[in-house]
Formats: C-alpha cells, sequence, structure tokens
DNA sequence: ATAGGGTTAG
C-alpha cells in the first residue's frame, strides 16, 4: 500500500495506445465492479466488437450485474440487446442470466416475460424454475417443473423442493426424490440436503431422519437443515441434541447459521445454559459474528430473562439493523423494564441512527406500556405511530392499546375502542378485554367479551379456561363450573400443561398431573414435604376450589401434584445448588395459584425463580413477582 | 462462470 511520504517519483509516461475493447479488459472492468465502464466499454466501442466474441462479453457482463444485482445496468443492457441483436436474447446462455438477474433483483414479472418470448429450453427453464422458487412464487415453480418431464437438473430440484417443503407438498417432492434416485449420476449435494429439509418439514420424522443418515456425505447446510427443521415443528431438545452429535462426530464445524438456528431453539424453552454454550463458541471461534447471529443471542437471552446480557450484546455489536433495536425493545417489554424501552425507543429514533420503526417496535412498545400501566404513555404512542412516524395501525396495535386500556381499568374505554376499530377486533383483542375483565372482576362486561371471542375462535379452549378463571377468581364457583362443562360438551381439551427447567446442562420437560417417577422419589418428597411446612408458617392456603386444573379430581388436593411447573420448580430445588435461579418455561398462562405458590416459594428457598408463561416474564424474588401480580 | 441449499425480532 501506497502512503503519501513512499509515493514514488513519476515514471516516464509510456507511449499513448488507444483503447482498445479487448474482453479481457471488458472482463477485469466488469470483475471489478466497474459496471458503468464496462457497459460503455461495450456498447460505444469503435470499431465494434466482432459478433463471435459479443456472446461471451455479454454473458461476462451479465454475470457481474447479477453478482452486483444491478437492474439499470441489465435493462440498459436488455435494451440495447433487443435493438441491435435480438437473435442473442434466443440464446439459452443470454436468456437465462437475463432470468436470473431480474430475479435477483425481485422483478418476476420481468423474467416471466423473458421466458415466455419464446421458446424454451433447459437453461432458461431452469432458472426460471429458481426464479418462481426464490421470489416466493411456489405454486408458480410447482407447476412449471411438473409441466417438463423431460428435463432435469440439479438447480431446478433443489428450487422446487424448497417451494415443495414451503407449501407442504409432500407427492411433488417424493416425485423428485423418486427421479434424483433413478439418475445415473451421483445425487447432488444440494438437492439431498433440500430433500431432508422438505421431510423434516412436512413429513415424518422417520422420514426425515432416513434422508439424513443415508447421505453419503454430509456438509453444515445439511446438518443446518435438520437443525432447523426441528425448531419448526418444535422438537427444541432435539435440535440441542442433535447439535450436541454435530459437535463430537462431524468435522464439519458450524456456521452462523447453525448457531443462530439452536439460540432460537434455546429461546424458545429458556435454555439459558446451552444457550450459553453457544456464545462460548462464537466467541472462542475469534470470528466476527454476522448481525443475524448476534440478534438471535439477544433474543435468547432476551427469553431467558436475562436483560442485562441482552444490553451487553447490544451494546458490543458493530451495528444495529431494525431486528436488533426490536429485539432490545422486545426484551425490556416482556421483561417488564418499561421505562428502558421507552428511552431505547427515544435513541432509536434520535439522529443519526438511520432505522425506521415499524409495526413490531409499536407492539414492543405498547406491550411495555400496558404491562406498566403506563396509560398516557401508551395512547401518545398510539396516536404517534402513524402521523408522525409512518407505521400503519393494524389490528395487533389495536389490541395493545385495548391491553393498556383494559389493564388500567378503563374497561369500558377499551370496549369502546374495540367496537369502533377500523378493522375486524380478531381473537386477541376480545381475549385481552376478557383478561382485563378477569383481573378487574367485571364480571358483566367479561361475559359479553366472551361471547364475541366465542364467535371468532369457537374452538379455543384456552378462551374457554380463562372464562372460567374469571368467576373462579371472583368465587363464583357454579359459573366457572359451568364454562368447565360446555368446553367438555364442546368436545374441547386443553392444550397440555408443559415446563421446562434447566438443570446443569440439560433441560427436563414435565407434563400437567405426570411426572409421576419422580413424583415419588425420596428426595422429592423431602422438598415438598419441607416447603408445605415452611409455606404453611407463610400463610399459604392452597386454592383448591380452582377449577380446570388439568388433573383427575383424586389429586386436586395435592397441591404439588397438579400444573407443570410445581413439579418443574421442586425438580429444580431438588437438583440444583442453593442459590443457584431456577428457570421455567411454560406453554400456557400461569394460574392464580400456582403464581402464589411461586411467590413464597422464592421467599423461604432464597432462590430467584424466573418464569416464562406465554406472554411474559415473572421474576419472583422474595416473596414477590416483577409482574406485579398483574398478568 | 448459467444457476442452487440452511438463519433472527411480534
Amino acid at each position: 500500500m501506497w502512503t503519501l511520504n513512499a509515493f514514488p517519483p513519476n515514471p516516464p509516461l509510456p507511449p499513448k495506445k488507444p483503447l482498445k475493447p479487448k474482453p479481457l479488459l471488458l472482463h477485469s472492468l466488469s470483475k471489478s465492479g466497474h459496471l458503468d465502464e464496462a457497459l460503455s466499454l461495450l456498447l460505444k466501442s469503435h470499431p465494434p466488437i466482432p459478433p463471435t466474441t459479443n456472446l461471451e462479453a455479454y454473458s461476462h457482463l451479465l454475470h457481474s450485474f447479477i453478482t452486483h444485482k444491478s437492474l439499470r445496468h441489465g435493462e440498459l443492457l436488455h435494451r440495447h440487446l433487443l435493438h441491435s441483436t435480438p437473435s442473442l436474447l434466443r440464446h439459452p446462455l443470454i436468456k437465462s442470466k437475463l432470468i436470473t438477474l431480474y430475479s435477483v433483483c425481485a422483478r418476476i414479472e420481468s423474467a416471466r416475460l423473458v421466458f415466455d418470448e419464446d421458446d424454451d429450453d433447459e437453461p432458461s427453464w431452469t432458472a426460471m424454475v429458481v426464479a418462481f422458487s426464490k421470489n416466493g412464487l411456489h405454486e408458480d415453480s410447482l407447476s412449471l417443473y411438473a409441466g417438463n418431464a423431460s428435463w432435469r437438473s440439479d438447480f431446478a430440484d433443489s428450487a422446487v423442493l424448497k417451494s415443495c417443503s414451503v407449501l407442504s407438498a409432500v407427492r411433488l417432492g417424493r416425485a423428485v426424490h423418486a427421479r434424483v434416485l433413478k439418475s445415473a449420476r451421483e445425487p447432488d449435494q444440494v438437492v439431498l440436503n433440500a430433500l431432508v429439509r422438505l421431510y423434516v418439514k412436512c413429513g415424518t420424522l422417520d422420514e426425515a431422519l432416513k434422508a439424513f443418515d443415508g447421505m453419503p456425505q454430509r456438509n453444515v447446510v445439511s446438518w443446518n437443515s435438520l437443525l432447523s427443521g426441528f425448531v419448526d415443528r418444535g422438537f427444541f431438545i432435539e435440535c440441542l441434541d442433535l447439535f450436541r452429535r454435530m459437535q463430537i462426530e462431524s468435522s464439519v464445524g458450524f456456521s452462523w447459521v447453525t448457531l443462530t438456528t439452536v439460540l432460537s431453539a434455546c429461546s424458545q424453552i429458556t435454555a439459558l445454559y446451552n444457550g450459553r454454550e453457544v456464545h462460548a463458541q462464537m466467541v472462542k471461534s475469534r470470528e466476527e459474528p454476522d448481525i443475524v447471529v448476534l440478534n438471535s443471542l439477544m433474543d435468547m437471552y432476551a427469553k431467558c430473562g436475562v436483560v442485562e446480557y441482552c444490553e451487553r450484546v447490544f451494546r458490543g455489536m458493530g451495528g444495529h439493523d431494525l431486528t436488533s433495536w426490536n429485539t432490545m425493545l422486545t426484551c425490556y417489554a416482556i421483561n417488564g423494564c418499561a421505562r428502558d424501552a421507552l428511552e431505547l425507543f427515544d435513541e432509536m429514533v434520535g439522529r443519526g441512527v438511520g432505522v425506521k420503526p415499524d409495526g413490531v417496535t409499536f407492539v414492543a412498545l405498547l406491550s411495555s406500556c400496558a404491562h406498566a400501566g403506563f396509560v398516557d404513555e401508551g395512547r401518545r404512542l398510539f396516536d404517534r405511530m402513524d402521523v408522525e412516524f409512518g407505521v400503519r395501525k393494524k389490528v395487533e396495535h389495536f389490541a395493545c392499546l385495548v391491553d393498556l386500556l383494559g389493564r388500567a381499568g378503563l374497561i369500558d374505554e377499551a370496549f369502546e375502542v374495540a367496537e369502533k376499530m377500523p378493522m375486524r377486533p380478531g381473537g386477541s383483542v376480545w381475549g385481552s378485554l376478557l383478561n382485563s375483565c378477569r383481573l378487574h372482576g367485571d364480571v358483566k362486561l367479561g361475559e359479553i367479551a366472551a361471547m364475541r371471542l366465542f364467535e371468532i375462535e369457537p374452538n379455543n379452549a384456552g378462551n374457554y379456561v380463562l372464562f372460567s378463571n374469571m368467576f373462579a377468581r371472583e368465587r363464583m364457583w357454579e359459573e366457572a363450573e359451568k364454562v368447565r362443562v360446555a368446553m367438555e360438551e364442546k368436545g374441547l381439551k386443553k392444550e397440555v400443561g408443559r415446563s421446562w427447567v434447566q438443570v446443569g446442562s440439560r433441560i427436563h420437560s414435565f407434563v400437567a398431573g405426570g411426572g409421576v417417577s419422580f413424583r415419588s422419589s425420596s428426595e422429592y418428597k423431602k422438598v415438598w414435604e419441607e416447603l408445605v411446612e415452611a409455606m404453611e408458617r407463610e400463610g399459604y392456603v392452597p386454592d383448591t376450589d380452582v377449577v380446570l386444573h388439568d388433573v383427575d379430581e383424586g389429586t386436586k388436593a395435592e397441591w404439588v401434584c397438579g400444573h407443570s411447573e410445581r413439579i418443574a420448580v421442586v425438580f429444580g430445588l431438588v437438583n440444583s445448588g442453593d442459590g443457584i435461579p431456577i428457570r421455567i418455561m411454560k406453554n400456557l398462562r400461569v394460574c392464580d395459584d400456582c403464581h402464589n405458590v411461586m411467590k413464597v416459594v422464592s421467599k423461604v428457598t432464597r432462590r430467584l425463580i424466573v418464569m416464562r408463561d406465554t406472554n411474559r416474564f415473572h421474576h419472583f424474588r422474595n416473596g414477590a413477582c416483577s409482574c406485579g401480580d398483574f398478568w
């Protein structure tokens, strides 16, 4: 590299030579990204480039335009060809590259026009199948592919398999699979990976594992395909196990995509320990992590309730995209840090940041305000979001506003919003109103909200549970029971309550009413008896009347046998040392009684209990919960 | 050198 001081003395000027438009020069210009120069060299050269080299020259140029996604240059060249040598547009090489160029520039209609112009050829057909798939026109990809039985290419196969997995078109996927197997050639790695993704997404797990284990070799994408499929299907523990297996038996290492996927699994089951391990891997790899994996890392800490680490990652990363900001805001929202959320938003929309808030941003802000009872701030943000920030109000924002008002006890006003909003309210709005009525004991309005809710979501058992709990909270046992009976008569089953608890490096999962073997262990009994004693001293009275406990009558009275989070917390106490926080993830809303139990347990054991339920965190510390008993 | 695969926030 030259510095100013080291600049060498001027060399003698070489004799001036006329610039000749050699393909070599063209090539190096386009390769180095000088697209303007390359294009004008080609179009304006005198004498013109001989026709025999045109094809090669145009093809090089188009390739550069594709890699630079330069629509402008591509269109210029396209127009030039139309005027000068339209015959070249029919050449498979040129035609397929033009299709690809339009595809990578998201101009699918232009690509389609180029394709439809003339007779098909295999390269253009392939490019078009890929183009449809890449641009989300999966049906078109399928029908173009299926409409041609004679052509086959690995590129078309992998693209159409991707579309098949999006559309769950397993039948066509299997047909492609059969073609691949029948072909004389070695199956292509990318196609095999796409098959794994297809089967894990919409086949049986057996089929997916068979496809995976049957591969002659597996690269990092093969592993990632299976890992991300597990996450899609909710097999989080399987994802973590597979990641472990990947590190032990595979020499392919991992990519940021691997870690992003694993982190997403961690955050969905609050697997903080595993998430930390992934974080350590990132640090150890000494590579610069990309923004996607850093965002996922933030999300993992956020969903595990470790706000401070989420902040640390956020502050330490090189730059922030919209997702980074939204993840940080969401972290504050679900962890009950409304003040921090509002401050961060000011920073986000301040000078020089360069991101624009979107709908997600305002969901985070409005729900922060709702949880904290910041009615005025929330209302103001709701008013500002479209006029000041140009973000269109959608149904979820109205739902947040209704939640904000309803939680604060302004139930009439919340109802008015629900009834006057410009779109159909939807289940989330009436559901949130019903929850507000439950919180404030407004049984009359609660009944109205419930009726609206049942019209929209007649088969959602969770709504009946909420409705019944509203009565139960008011000690209206008969009504609560009636709702429960109505639910059973409709054949609706409450989703099985499930909790996950982290102990050491492992996640353990417990089902409501289940966990028999652990519950009959002597350690469990000992801890349980101690807890009952301590809790009685604290004045805790088990609420055995709470209906809809998802256990049978006989065990209802045994407080510790019912809900999965209770089993999980005792398991955590038994299996972790003094002072170690216990982290629980729950798939349903926590009930009043369990919430009381957790508060007392946190006090008598002096442990921090962090519990995530379907929509927020509860940090139980010394007998109190961060949610202020408001959820 | 015609072109491809796996990923994050509500």
